[in-house]
DNA sequence: CTCATAAGTTTTAATTTGAAACTAATTTAT
DNA sequence: ATAAATTAGTTTCAAATTAAAACTTATGAG
């Protein structure tokens, strides 16, 4: 079966990713969920996402390990939902789509979302590098199977 | 208007992108249109999509002005679909989508996709970086509005 | 001139999404 | 303690989207 994955394209790790995330509101839930909205109502009044699709997406995000649902108090039925370090790794998809539409849209967007340094407060971005961290022209790239 | 929307937390800068990405198949179009593929049935062989969906995402992909269409001998009917420079952007969430299913899922997929150096062959990888350039850890990020 | 290829479009069925109302349990306020 | 308001969903049904397959129209190769 890893045979048959390698001669299909369709079967790599983007189209892996996708199939957790590829769709209208995986990435905004994981989002606001990393902004600390962690309840089902303030999930729902942030995004206006209908009420069973939320509750489908936040489970199929707990089913791929990317957020934990708990109960607020011990044994009880108020739940939360918070990030998982697998959560943590997608802020570098969340900084390059940031990225990629503050560097290629005519509107000023970079203050609508950004990823800042805790430490310093200050904006953060992506860089392609080598395995030395010297940065790469982007159109010194291609993609390969 | 833009007032309307500094305070709606649903369009910001990630919402616009997932806005053209945000589906089954565009970021799967985008990596196979930067790994050569782009001509319409060679698309379709390649990803099995439905080839109304496709006709529809190529489309929407050229109004975002991700590709463009264009015939392969002048004034011709045989059309190919080609990345532009804002093509070449969406490079970074390529790779750090495949970055994260290599670093957190269980089978090692690293090689069946992965973005090289076409001047040295070497793979490469992405960071979150300062304005400096220098890495900053995940545990030190968060997202604001 | 003919046949296979290319780039879609059309049609119809299946799946997914969305909106709104509903439920059941739990807090909060009185 | 009781009533009212919250919370976390589920259910139902309509609307939109996706999928599969057949169809169309034009091109290019032999």
């Amino acid at each position: 079966m890893t045979t048959e994955r390698e001669q299909d394209p369709v079967h790599c790790a983007i189209s892996d990713a996708l199939s957790v995330l590829g769709d209208r509101w995986s990435l905004l839930v994981v989002r606001d969920v990393l902004r600390g909205i962690n309840r089902f109502d303030s999930l729902q009044d942030s995004l206006h996402i209908a009420r069973n699709i939320l509750a489908q997406r936040l489970a199929s995000l707990e089913e791929a390990g990317v957020l934990v649902k708990s109960p607020i108090k011990p044994n009880g039925k108020r739940m939360c939902y918070n990030p998982t370090p697998k959560c943590l790794g997608l802020i570098p998809v969340l900084v390059s789509l940031i990225d990629w539409t503050a560097n290629w849209s005519s509107e000023d967007q970079k203050r609508w979302a950004k990823v800042i340094d805790k430490t310093t407060g200050e904006e953060v971005k992506i860089g392609i590098v080598d395995s030395e961290n010297n940065p790469i022209p982007m159109s010194q790239l291609s993609i390969q199977f």
